[in-house]
DNA sequence: AATTGGTGTATGGTATGCCAGAAACCACGA
DNA sequence: TCGTGGTTTCTGGCATACCATACACCAATT
């Protein structure tokens, strides 16, 4: 083979002005906290448009699927809202992400391999001990991936696409979850008990443990957190 | 107060032309049997756009919804195809099913009034009998009742709402798993069973017969039924 | 001052035309 | 006959102009 291979740049770009207007948008609503009383909650057609420069054309394509994903919600003639989730919704989500995920450990106890399994470990085995000390942000992210990969190992990407939309939704709340260190070591023994379940493949116990797990993040969100 | 009380009609018709021609367009594809070798399976906006009168712009816009939702694929300077749910797609959705009714199950032994179960009768019942020698859509039709019913009476919204997209999708390959009637057999006593646990409050083992039942229908699916 | 009716403006909905890329077709030459 | 290059056509992406209505504001009337 010759040593000069053309180095194909995928050029590219190639996303549709609708895709790349679509993550434009979906991240700038992401990085707004939307539950900050005085958060912008108005969006324009023309004003976005402009500013991302593109016609109004893609920009309403991407707009009408963020309002169908549920984040944005567009009403004629009066304006476009950036849709703040209501209490009794993320409850609901959240009990939805316990039975995707529970039913997610059930698959895996049968379809994982041993090795994928064992790579369970890396997201649970770094915060064993000092997770409390460790910055809570930190731990937060690495629990989200702890239970994105137990999904992915259900080996059923439908639930793992349900899930992340799921996520994205609760992640908009998280900060006003974490804090109480008694729940993160809660947590944290929750979760060995899980790979405990899973690597044993007792396919019954990890699906118990999982939904429990999440039931009681539900319960404490319903507890403790106030949003609306 | 007046005996002349006029009556308002809420003039609607108010749909955007959007809104009506994604309706329009649903129908349409649910109603053509995609899974028929034959069947149509390319779409054209300018043609489209003729036959329901309206201009490309709206149709567009439920077109796109459309492919959020996985019935159509539109793929630039090619064309927009209705999408065929490879098998793998299909068993994946029931398997989601069986997650979200069972977790409705779940909730129902605690959130439903006892009235609200009794109702579930009247979808067992009718057709303990001899359901088998009745026409098989009718049942089929009933069954599906049943599954939504208990759905419901979870209490969240939003497991009613995925559900709600998952039957659709099920439903298009219902004719081709439907026929023998020793499942429907075993399907009536099932949901015989799933009735009682439900009205003893039995939520472990409601929750446990509802999911059974339903990854039963997916084994059967994956074993007999033959799409792509 | 309060109510009412008009009028302007903001804003999403819709129609339309052009663009660019993909595929099909065609003609020509080896 | 086969392959190659060009050309036409089909088709979705995008930009733009216009439309219709909800709302705010203002003036006139009582």
């Amino acid at each position: 083979m010759s040593g000069l291979q053309l180095k194909i740049v995928p050029i590219n770009e190639g996303l549709s002005l609708k895709a790349r207007t679509y993550e434009a948008l979906k991240s700038a609503i992401t990085n707004l906290n939307i539950y900050d009383p005085g958060a912008e909650l108005k969006l324009d057609e023309r004003d976005l448009s402009e500013r991302f420069g593109v016609s109004r054309t893609p920009l309403r394509e991407a707009l009408a699927q963020l309002e169908s994903e549920g984040l944005v919600k567009i009403v004629a003639r009066r304006g476009i809202f950036i849709v703040r989730k209501t209490k009794s919704e993320i409850l609901d989500m959240i009990t939805v992400w316990a039975a995707l995920e529970s039913m997610a450990a059930r698959l895996a106890t049968k379809e994982a391999t041993d090795e994928e399994l064992k790579g369970l470990h890396e997201h649970v085995d770094a915060f064993s001990a000092d997770a409390v000390a460790k910055n809570m942000g930190e731990y937060s992210d690495a629990n989200i991936r702890f239970h994105q990969t137990i999904i992915g190992l259900g080996g059923c990407p439908l639930i793992s696409k349900l899930a992340e939309e799921l996520f994205f939704h609760v992640r908009a709340i998280r900060n006003r979850t974490i804090g109480e260190q008694d729940r993160a070591k809660r947590s944290i023994a929750d979760h060995l008990e899980i790979v405990a379940a899973l690597e044993a493949r007792d396919t019954e116990r990890a699906e118990r443990l999982v939904r429990e797990h999440t039931l009681r993040l539900r319960d404490h969100v319903e507890q403790f957190v106030d949003i609306d």
